[in-house]
DNA sequence: CGCAGATATTTCAAGTATGAAATTTTAATG
DNA sequence: CATTAAAATTTCATACTTGAAATATCTGCG
């Protein structure tokens, strides 16, 4: 939901204010993400999730379980395979089996993957610089600590 | 994206730490918007697209044209044309002309949509108070504007 | 060994999501 | 008044997304 809230307050909450948060803060992600997707389609012909998959490989240079890689992004092993058929169709991201095991599958960025990802990457980083340029160090970090903290109360 | 910064850093710039808070704000308001989707599902039948549409027109008592409502949710117009046929099918949302404008079409909720909503959006309440159980009052207010001021440096 | 249960992945149906093209209607201008 | 540009929606192709069901494989225990 991306609006105000809608119902009458009672008193001794604070849900108010936090639904104020929860707000802001999914109208703020969700304005830098469709901007990030514009400019990683217009500039790279991708889109977010086959960067957040490259992005994931690119630091696991030994590659990843499917399974894993669910895990990492939140999103559903079903859609993972999907986006991974596709950079795999694009020469991208290769698929291995694992020794000893053979319901696992490796995927691994190849030599052509990790080159177009480390342009993409840099450009990535530029932006998001960009489109956060009014958030000084010091409150970037404080903020990153807040949303760090807040996050794992509920979650393990 | 969902991991961390990846490439090396440039003396001077901020852009590492405003890269780590664009992957925090965004692994925050992923988990939090799947916990809200399950329960949706799980509470109400629904989802969490067709909650922000009925949540926009609960507001509006008068309706709301396809373009606004678009507009609004940020989402494009297209998506919002497949959700709100839902929404009719269901009968939860119905459709009329403007006067004088015929290109323009008015959306808005029905009486049993408006039923419905009312009880979605307290369970909903109750629920983002529960998960960002964390925040103060105090906190989250002051994330709040910040996350308010750092969206609009680059929109409008 | 044999087989119930756990794991890893894919497949599938349904619902989002985008951006571009097509439609329909209105407004503006010569 | 006719034509052209603008505006509001819908349609369409493609990609993403989930959650559940189907497959295939492995593990542990009798």
């Amino acid at each position: 939901m991306v609006s105000a809230p809608l119902t009458a307050e009672r008193p001794g909450t604070d849900s108010k204010e936090r639904l104020r948060l929860w707000i802001r803060l999914l109208r703020a992600s969700r304005s830098i993400e469709s901007e990030l997707r514009e400019r990683l389609k217009r500039d790279f012909g991708s889109t977010l999730p086959r960067f957040d998959v490259m992005a994931a490989l690119y630091r696991e240079t030994g590659g990843m379980a499917m399974t894993d890689l669910s895990r990492f992004l939140l999103v559903s092993n079903g859609n993972v395979t999907g986006i991974v058929d596709r950079l795999v169709a694009d020469g991208y991201v290769a698929r291995s089996k694992r020794e000893g095991d053979r319901r696992t599958s490796i995927v691994r960025l190849t030599a052509a993957g990790r080159e177009i990802f480390a342009r993409m990457a840099e450009a990535h980083e530029a932006w998001v610089d960009e489109l956060l340029a009014g958030v000084g160090e010091m409150e970037a970090r404080e903020l990153s600590s807040k949303l760090k903290a807040f996050r794992s109360d509920w979650e393990g």
